[in-house]
DNA sequence: GGGCTATGCTAAAACGATTGAGCAGCCCTG
DNA sequence: CAGGGCTGCTCAATCGTTTTAGCATAGCCC
């Protein structure tokens, strides 16, 4: 029986391997190695028939082999509380281009704000699915402070870091961005502001209160805030708690723009009029504002850029160019004035 | 120089490897495969002494290692048009949770409208970077499609496949779409109606203008049809097209959301009043809808239902549980009536 | 006690690429 | 012509896990 064929040149209807380009090109293995990555001294002449051989096998170099023996993987992940939200949608777009832009792939994980999803996302690193991280935390968390100091792979947070860990981080000035907002709204003549608040058990909602305390104290305003998730449906519904609790209110300051959004759907059919009656203004300069109506004034935390901050350093670090000390970079908000506060900055 | 450490647990500041485990264990490498993995006839001792020695060391089986020798990655990839577009957003959304609960990782690719970044995509399956992928095509290419045929490993694609290549898709009804959104308006009472289509080199946009056609055609309609970018943009600067060529129009039927609510903006700036003067309607009912003013009246593809389907076809093709048959969705489209077109369905 | 089956573990061969060491030639020089 | 230095290639080890085949040991039955 003359079954044995003496050099099968591809397996099954799989992919082509070195060793069969090898074969064909009567070279040994690492030759067609050295030959393709350009790694050693191989001769243009060998260099061109290894790779015209490779060419009509279709090979590509595995990614998992070459990942095993280099230890580099050539992929990032990227942990976001839930990509349903603009901001982060920025954040990602932003990471995703600079990541290709240097040759590497991103693994997207949205915790759809489930508890401990983050800390699960660190086993991405511990197994070797990725080469680094970026990490959007908004809740503060023991276990994951505990398990961000365990991990020796580079990690870039945008966010707070918890504690002092001596991991890079790039996070936005959201305390200025709520006096910013503030001090426009008195420009505007207004004096009876209600802050509406995200939920006070994550970093941006404290941050943000902190802002508030302060502008208000500043301005000799008394204190008026009211919570809420930081969504649509929050915003609309904290309307009622704001007419409720503060009938003479004359300006929300909305702790992000989805929460803005929705109070002012609420408050255009409650018929209340923006900004005559009642001035609205949101964080973060989601493209949404420029879509809603009245367009909504808000505080650019610029978060394309942030994300695209991150990612450097990430890779930065990855590639070994960055010192050793860990970064802060810290990005300073811009108000963007719309038709929700008078218009005309 | 008594500096050789007989049994050092620990390399550098890296992971511990399952030869880690089987030594301090006192068992072999095998052993420990075996009893973590549950997968060979391991004694119950040995199973749960293993598991201590490797809980101390922080052990956890390296992925790279793993998915060489098993050919398997446990990553899928997600290939979009543009991950900004909310659209997209909710098909990665839902891919990424229906993944997630199949222990499967998620690789996202924006191609960003690159011409061929779809094509380049594809080298994540031949490289072996992951098991499959779900592809969101919405520009027919030759080259896609022929190399489409040359990949053996399984892809679900959102959108029409390029010619007949045997391969799963879901799609959705969208000239049905257009159908829906043109004999609504029809019913409200309009009847010089524009369509405000995207670019012609887009699958979608085919699909649409046939369906506007044949709506158009059915209701003795004339055919009137501008043309621009599936964006915010493109509608805002489509509605000036309208007013100069069709000056009498009382109606956009416009081919996605996005062109709908640009153009809902600069009918605003123009004072021209929606409903009233003209009806509006989109395509896609995207989240935007209900927070821009006028509400858009828009139909509904149900995008997040379709990346849903498109991820679990895939991961029964991955888990051998689809059948050898290739398969074809078409999700069907819902009108979703609100203020552009005078609300109340 | 011999043979048989179960049980519990190990040895070793994969998976496919990368890479340091090393080995032939070859040319050149003293 | 011996010795040295290039050049161009190959050998073999390595990355860390999985898995098949196989080896002891023990228990059982007749």
């Amino acid at each position: 029986m003359a079954n044995e064929t003496p050099n099968p040149p591809r397996r099954g209807a799989g992919t082509a391997t070195a060793a069969d380009v090898a074969r064909l090109a009567g070279v040994s293995v690492s030759t067609v190695s050295l030959a393709l990555s350009g790694r050693g001294r191989v001769s243009e002449k060998t260099v061109q028939h290894v790779r015209k051989i490779a060419e009509q096998l279709g090979y590509v170099p595995n990614a998992q082999a070459s990942s095993l023996r280099r230890q580099v993987t050539h992929r990032i992940a990227l942990v976001v509380p839930d990509i349903g939200n603009p901001v982060y949608v920025a954040v990602a777009k932003a990471i995703q281009r600079e990541a290709k832009q240097r040759g590497y792939y991103v693994l997207l994980i949205s915790t759809d704000n489930v508890e401990g999803a983050d800390v699960d996302a660190l086993h991405l690193l511990r197994n070797g699915h990725v080469d680094g991280m970026v990490l959007i935390a908004i809740q503060p968390s023991d276990k994951l402070e505990r398990q961000l100091g365990r991990i020796h792979k580079p990690i870039c947070v945008i966010g707070k870091v918890p504690g002092d860990l001596g991991i890079d981080h790039v996070e936005a000035n959201s305390t200025r961005a709520v006096e910013l907002a503030v001090e426009h709204l008195l420009q505007r003549g207004r004096s009876r502001l209600v802050f509406v608040n995200g939920p006070l058990d994550t970093n941006p909602a404290r941050l943000r209160l902190q802002g508030y305390l302060e502008a208000a104290r500043r301005a000799g305003l008394e204190e008026r805030v009211v919570s809420c998730a930081f969504t649509l449906q929050g915003g609309y519904a904290a309307v009622e708690e704001v007419r409720s609790r503060f009938p003479d209110a004359d300006a929300l300051v909305c702790a992000n723009d989805l929460i803005g959004i929705g109070a002012l759907k609420r408050l255009r059919e409650l018929g209340v009029r923006v900004p005559e009656d009642v001035a609205v203004t949101g964080i973060d300069d989601i493209p949404e504002c420029q879509i809603c109506s009245p367009t909504l004034t808000s505080v650019a935390l610029h978060a394309g850029e942030r994300g695209r901050m991150a990612a450097q350093m990430l890779l930065n670090r990855l590639s070994g160019e960055a010192p050793a000390a860990p970064l802060r970079v810290v990005v300073e908000p811009a108000l963007q004035v719309r038709e929700s506060t008078g218009g005309q900055p």
